[in-house]
RNA sequence: GGGCUCGUAGAUCAGCGGUAGAUCAUCCCCCUGGCACGGGGAAGGCCGCGGGUUCAAAUCCCGCCGAGUCCA
């Protein structure tokens, strides 16, 4: 196993004097100017030496350090990169947030598929840990979002056998100037070089590793510099800190990672990251809160945080941990230090988590249960809590919209939408949440007993009720509840049964096509041909007997996108075959044949151009209907997802409500208007990063494509990376007919629609099921829906009156008598009886002759067998055990309590029977 | 994507194989000089939809629809 230790001796260490040395405290190695210095610099081997001590020459706000840097580096020949969304899953499907600049370039860039948009590059790139979310406000420099200033230099070997394979070639820079340029960096900002120092700490992530510096400045964590260039590898000469062994790459990668938030701070001085970042915030939000130290309270609160800052507090544990210290070392209460700080921390909580949301929400998620609107969601009630426990009076609406506009979003009005529906939706799970905590507790208050784990975890985990609201309502009634330490493990064990479904392995083509060229895709160059020429150049035969064509080229078009394969055959002179799915691997297109065309061999390929036509005009319309709503509902409003058919389509999309049914018929307006205006439908192959530069990462709505070139799809004013095919104009898809919305998930909304022929087919179809029940209702189909809601007023109410006179009936029947036979128990009259009628009858009549002081034993023939027996109180006759036993006769089964039984059997033929023995089984069951 | 919970009167919920209930709201009557309260009564239900099991389903099973929630 190799050492890294070479990996760090840079020239530029030799020529600047630095010296490589072991820290006396913790025993890492790093690089330092100074020739007294010991220790690494990093707490807790050393403290902030920052704070009331501003580490750089002048003071620089957000705004101002983030250009600072971002010119330093374009001075330097960098070019400067506009920052990408948060929502990383908008260009990678493998993490939800972005957590760091390189996050933009995973993993096309990285791997060298893709060129970089620029190199070397500089960018400031907003990024959102969620993992930090309980430190934030407590810690003093954690925060959730936060911008990572970077610079990234690209490099692929050339001393390999293809260099041209990778989408960069040769050196941009690597290590000495990485580290030249970061140590120039601080010089310029005035820093003392003496007091830096860069500690020597292998980077390891996501498959890739390399070796890394921390770069520490007065105490702080200033700059990570990642040197990526090796990949995991199970026979690879490094062994890494993960425990896994790594080999080089042919790419190798500067990731370097400057935290904004922070490098302001030390120029700031302030006792707390939160101060230097939203001054202003934190200044509206302590006055909105009624929150008003006297100079000495500010004194204590400032000395806390310089204290605090000292420390090494890396977890919020650690805080309530050190309170004491602190508390102690200023010479007051903990208590009293608690009160005075606390209500601060959730203010700083408040400001980090607004400008968290602003970021989400402005990028365009949508709060939701599954993914990052989920993960919106949660920051959103947390936000909620933490305003209301310290008791700041302004709408989270307004809090999120002062962030979004210090942001510069464009879109300030939905995200207000956005945040004012999800309050409301919080509100009501709070409301329901508190109700059912109240009849829980007075259940436990009557047992006496405290509320248990598992109750709690069900509240937690099916109705979102945090265990602390439990408590306090639970108080209120003087019952205790079980919160277990390890109460979010209890949680994680319910879920831990789950069943991880392994992913069924698919096609064994990969090896059979390896070596196969890709195929010329002839349907991007003329999408309405339908009929062409090819070589056969391969044919497997498969296992259920059809065949797999590869040819040299198609005008098949192959399963993606959400749009079917193309049907169809392929004929030489012998024979024709038919083609009934088409797939693509790897660029080569597989074409499924019932027989075989022999290989080598001429075929003309002829498309169902039917089956064809439908699917584009599908597909073209799904751009547009997506065009409509986005119009519609707004800017926010993104594909989740897409099917095409032939007989109708169906669109997923991103909205925090339901869609109203006014919204779907404008939807279908404006999108008809597009198809009226007849535009032309346009495709293009432009290079990746130009097409980003000009229409953003909505281009990817439909998926990420890779390449250095990405055909694009214009319809109207809606460009989006396709590679599906398309009718030419907007007219040529005849008319689109929105049939149906539903809500998916949360903050996904399914609109089903049908284009052209279907459209006419799919109007068709309700009409005739309105024609339908005109009909049935012998009225003109366009009074069908007031006849429908006459009739079935007039339905319930003829219930009703049957009901009545049933009752009436039974009555009626009591007080007669005179069908039935009566028999005399002990004093007590029993009237057996037979009434062919339903259960609902026997019944109000068993019931009216019970009142009246006899037990009733009622028996019915028409259905099957039925008996109901009811016996007044005080008769001694046990009706459950009446039916039974007179079930029993009619081959069936029965019973009740005691007072009032009903059953039956299928041999209505045993009834007479059985009502005649009737009274022995009474005698029978009182001698019991 | 997966797990869990819930759909019963206008609202909130109970019932969880055997006659569909409570509270609030609504309407009427009584009490009062009037109001709040109190008392008496009435009206209000495709028990989400569709299958299945059963003599019998609001209740058990399956599917669908709708709502909520936790996790990745």
């Amino acid at each position: 196993m190799s050492d890294l230790e070479e990996e760090y001796r840079l020239d530029y260490f030799e020529e600047h004097g630095f010296r490589r040395t072991e820290c006396s405290e913790c025993g890492d190695h790093f690089w330092t100017l100074d020739p007294d210095r010991e220790t690494c610099g990093e707490p807790p081997c050393d403290e902030y030496s920052f704070i009331d001590d501003a580490g750089f020459d002048e003071e620089f706000e957000l705004g101002e350090m983030r250009e600072a840097f971002l010119s330093f580096f374009e001075e330097r020949d960098h070019d400067r990169i506009d920052p990408y969304p948060v929502a990383a899953n908008r260009w990678r499907d493998d993490v939800l947030l972005t957590q760091a600049s390189i996050y933009d370039f995973q993993p096309l860039v990285t791997s060298g598929t893709t060129p970089p948009p620029a190199n070397p590059l500089t960018i400031s790139q907003p990024c959102i840990r969620m993992q930090d979310i309980d430190n934030v406000g407590v810690t003093g420099r954690h925060t959730m979002a936060f911008e990572m200033m970077a610079h990234h230099a690209f490099n692929a070997r050339e001393d390999i056998d293809d260099p041209e394979q990778y989408a960069y070639e040769g050196e941009a820079y690597w290590k000495e100037e990485t580290v030249a340029y970061c140590l120039e960096l601080f010089e310029e900002l005035g820093a003392d070089p003496q007091e830096v120092t860069l500690i020597e700490d292998p980077w390891v992530g996501g498959g890739n590793a390399g070796p890394a510096f921390e770069v520490i400045y007065k105490g702080a964590e200033l700059a990570t510099l990642v040197f990526m260039q090796f990949e995991q590898d199970a026979d690879g000469e490094y062994e890494m800190k993960d425990g896994n062994c790594y080999s080089p790459m042919d790419t190798y990668i500067v990731d370097t990672g400057y935290g904004l938030e922070r490098w302001a701070w030390v120029s700031q001085g302030t006792p707390t990251v939160y101060e230097a970042v939203y001054p202003d915030t934190i200044d509206f939000l302590t006055s909105n809160a009624g929150i008003d130290h006297t100079d000495e309270e500010a004194e204590i609160v400032h000395r806390a945080a310089k204290l605090a800052g000292r420390m090494d507090i890396d977890e919020a544990e650690d805080v309530e941990a050190a309170r004491d210290d602190i508390a102690a070392e200023i010479g007051v209460e903990t208590e009293r230090l608690r009160e005075l700080v606390e209500p601060l921390e959730s203010i700083y909580a408040i400001a980090d988590h607004s400008r968290t949301l602003a970021y989400m929400l402005g990028d365009g998620i949508v709060p939701s249960n599954v993914g990052t609107g989920y993960l919106a969601r949660m920051v959103l009630r947390r936000t909620k809590r933490l305003v209301d426990t310290v008791g700041v009076d302004a709408p989270m609406d307004e809090l999120v919209d002062m962030q979004a506009e210090r942001l510069d979003y464009s879109n300030r009005d939905t995200i207000r939408d956005i945040v004012r529906t999800e309050v409301e939706k919080y509100r009501e799970t709070l409301d329901r949440g508190s109700r059912r905590v109240e009849s829980l507790a007075e259940e436990y208050a009557e047992t006496g007993d405290p509320i248990p784990t598992d109750e709690l975890v069900e509240l937690y985990d099916s109705h979102g009720i945090q265990p602390d609201m439990v408590e306090e309502i639970a108080a209120e009634r003087g019952v205790d509840v079980d919160v277990p330490e390890d109460f979010y493990s209890a949680v994680a064990q319910r879920h831990e049964e789950e069943d991880v479904a392994s992913a069924a392995e698919t096609a064994g083509y990969a090896d059979r096509i390896a070596d196969l060229p890709e195929t010329d895709r002839l349907y991007y160059e003329d999408q309405n041909r339908t009929e062409f020429e090819a070589v056969v150049l391969e044919v497997f035969e498969r296992e259920d007997g059809d065949y797999d064509v590869v040819l040299d080229q198609t005008m098949f078009y192959p399963e993606g996108g959400g749009q079917p394969p193309d049907h169809g055959t392929l004929s030489t002179e012998d024979v024709t075959a038919d083609v009934t799915d088409v797939q693509v691997h790897d660029g080569v297109i597989v074409h499924r044949a019932d027989a075989d065309p022999g290989t080598g061999d001429f075929v003309t390929g002829q498309v169902d151009g039917t089956r064809r036509r439908r699917l584009m005009q599908h597909h073209t319309a799904t751009h547009v209907v997506g065009h409509a709503a986005r119009h519609v509902l707004g800017e926010h409003v993104r594909q989740a997802g897409a099917q095409k058919r032939t007989d109708s389509a169906r669109l997923d999309v991103r909205h925090y409500e339901p869609v109203a049914r006014e919204e779907v018929k404008e939807i279908e307006r404006v999108a008809n208007d597009l198809v009226t205006d007849n535009s032309q439908v346009t495709q293009e192959w432009p290079d990746r990063h130009a097409a980003e530069a000009e229409h953003g990462f909505d281009l990817y709505q439909g998926g990420i494509p890779q390449g250095e070139q990405i055909r694009l799809i214009t319809v109207d004013e809606d460009v989006q990376a396709c590679g599906g095919t398309h009718v030419s104009r907007t007219g040529d898809i005849g008319a689109i007919k929105i049939r149906s919305t539903e809500r998916i998930q949360d903050g996904v909304v399914r609109l089903s629609f049908a284009a052209g022929e279907a459209a006419i087919e799919a109007t068709q179809e309700t009409e005739d099921a309105l024609y339908e029940a005109g009909d049935a209702l012998d009225v003109d189909p366009m009074d069908v829906p007031e006849t429908a809601e006459r009739f079935f007023e007039a339905w319930k109410d003829r219930g009703k009156e049957i009901e009545e006179l049933q009752e009436q009936l039974a009555e009626a029947r009591a007080s007669g008598a005179s069908d039935g036979e009566e028999v005399d128990l002990d004093g007590t009259t029993a009237v057996i009886q037979r009434v062919d009628a339903e259960m609902n009858e026997l019944r109000a009549t068993a019931n009216a002759i019970s009142e009246d002081g006899s037990v009733a034993v009622i028996g019915s023939g028409a259905d099957g067998a039925q008996f109901v027996v009811a016996a007044p109180e005080g008769s001694g006759v046990d009706a459950g055990a009446v039916v039974s036993e007179l079930a029993d006769r009619v081959g069936g089964g029965g019973g009740g309590p005691s007072d009032f039984a009903q059953g039956g059997g299928p041999d209505a033929a045993a009834l007479e029977d059985a009502l005649a023995d009737a009274p022995d089984v009474l005698r029978q069951v009182m001698s019991a």
